[in-house]
This record gives C-alpha cells, sequence and structure tokens, in this order.
DNA sequence: ATACGTGCAAAACTTTTGCATTAGG
DNA sequence: CCTAATGCAAAAGTTTTGCACGTAT
C-alpha cells in the first residue's frame, strides 16, 4: 500500500506524508509501522530515498527512470534517464579527480506550464 | 565565529555540528542562538543551507565557488565552478522543458587519495 | 527608556525504540 | 507453538518559541 501511494502521488513524499496519506486510508496503522515499512522497503530495494527541498522523500524504483524533476509551483514530476549527469562526473573526474554517482536525484525547478 | 567555524571547517556542516563546534569554543553559548544566527546569515546571504546525505547543511558564500564536492571517506571538500550544471540545464530545458537552476550542490563522491 | 541579542526552559516536530499483543505458518 | 508484524507509548533527536534579563544606544 505504502509503494501504491507512492506511485499514485505526483511528487515525492516525505515519511510524515506518507504517514499522513496512510492514516487517510487506513486510520488504524501507526506512524512506526509505516517508518518500519520504509525502511524495509529500502533495504529491498523498493524504494529509493533522496534528499530534496521538502528533505528526505521517497520514490517508487522503477527501472530506466533514475531521477526526479519536481516542478516547484504545480508539484507535476517528470522522471529523466539515469545517464543526465553522465558528462558532469566525466568532468568531475577528469578534471578533479573525484568519483561521484549521481543517483536517484530530486531536481527541482519549473515545468513548462508554470515558467 | 560561526561565519569562522564554516570556513575552517574542511566539510560542509550541519546546525548540530555547529552548536557542537561552538560549544567547544564558547560553551556558554546557546543552541537557540546559534539557530537564530544561522537564520540571520542565510536571510542576509553570509552562508548558503543545502541539503547533502548529512541533512542540511551550511556553507560560506564566496563568489566564484558554488558547488561543493565532499569526499564520503576523509570529508575533504573541493569548490566547483558554478556553471558545472550548464549542460545538464541546457538538456533539460530543450528536452523537457524544465527550468532548474542547480545551486550551492553538495556533491557527494570518492577525492583521488580515497578511491 | 528602548530596542535588541542572549540564555534558559519548554514546546513542537520528526523519527526511533521497547514492549505486549496478535495473526499466520 | 513460534515467528514476525503491529499498535501503542515513551524516548530520542532536532529545531523553534516564549520569556526574562542585561547591554548598548
Amino acid at each position: 500500500m505504502i509503494v501504491d501511494i507512492i506511485h499514485d502521488s505526483s511528487s515525492p513524499l516525505t515519511a510524515e506524508d506518507m504517514v499522513a496519506c496512510m492514516k487517510k486510508k487506513m486510520p488504524e496503522v501507526d506512524k512506526s509501522t509505516v517508518y518500519r515499512t520504509l525502511d524495509l522497503l529500502e533495504e529491498t530495494g523498493c524504494v529509493y530515498r533522496s534528499e530534496s527541498d521538502k528533505g528526505i522523500v521517497f520514490h517508487h524504483a522503477d527501472e530506466g527512470h533514475h531521477h526526479h524533476l519536481v516542478c516547484n509551483k504545480c508539484g507535476k514530476t517528470v522522471d529523466v534517464e539515469e545517464d543526465l549527469f553522465l558528462p558532469v562526473e566525466k568532468l568531475l573526474v577528469d578534471k578533479y579527480n573525484f568519483q561521484v554517482n549521481f543517483q536517484h536525484m530530486v531536481i527541482q525547478g519549473l515545468c513548462k506550464s508554470c515558467q
């Protein structure tokens, strides 16, 4: 059900958001269960945790879509191909000898209709 | 003095880190003062707040250095030119009609000697 | 006198943990 | 039975707020 919530949401949700969603759908579910389930889902690779303006947010772990554009106005999200940052990663290695892996980035910005 | 701490630190610090540093240098300073000062410094543009693995961290706002590479092993940081993400920003506009501004990114990775 | 910055304490908010209960194998 | 998941309550950790006091203008 948590996975459903993540899938249904148009934007990445924080743990607190999840708890609130859960309360609506199943009032008897406790927040500790939500937190524990999120940990579990993350361990098993079903969801990803990453940082955004809202704090720590969770995403589904569908194949082939590994970054998320989030519109700061309407909240709409778009999935983006994983290799978006490859050029940047290469530059950082070449110029700074610095090894980076951009994964599941939450990228805040403005979508076409909100600009 | 908070600005000094930020400058002196080899890696971005969380608010709690600051409080701890402060306690060492001036034990009588209260955490609320640290939090309030950080808010103030951010409003006046002296420091920046951004997200990293550690949570919310603060940086100095020197001109010309706008992203930070942080080594996950040794904690060393390197400042990176602001336009690092320009190609990515352009791609996101062209391909997704999505307007993004990467600012003061904290980029986690491994430095040369820790790889 | 007044306005401001501070320390202190308490509150608020988020996340984690311990424990007793329950449901399923 | 026995294991594992749950609800509940309390604890822990982080950040914010109210208030009274002192200092400098």
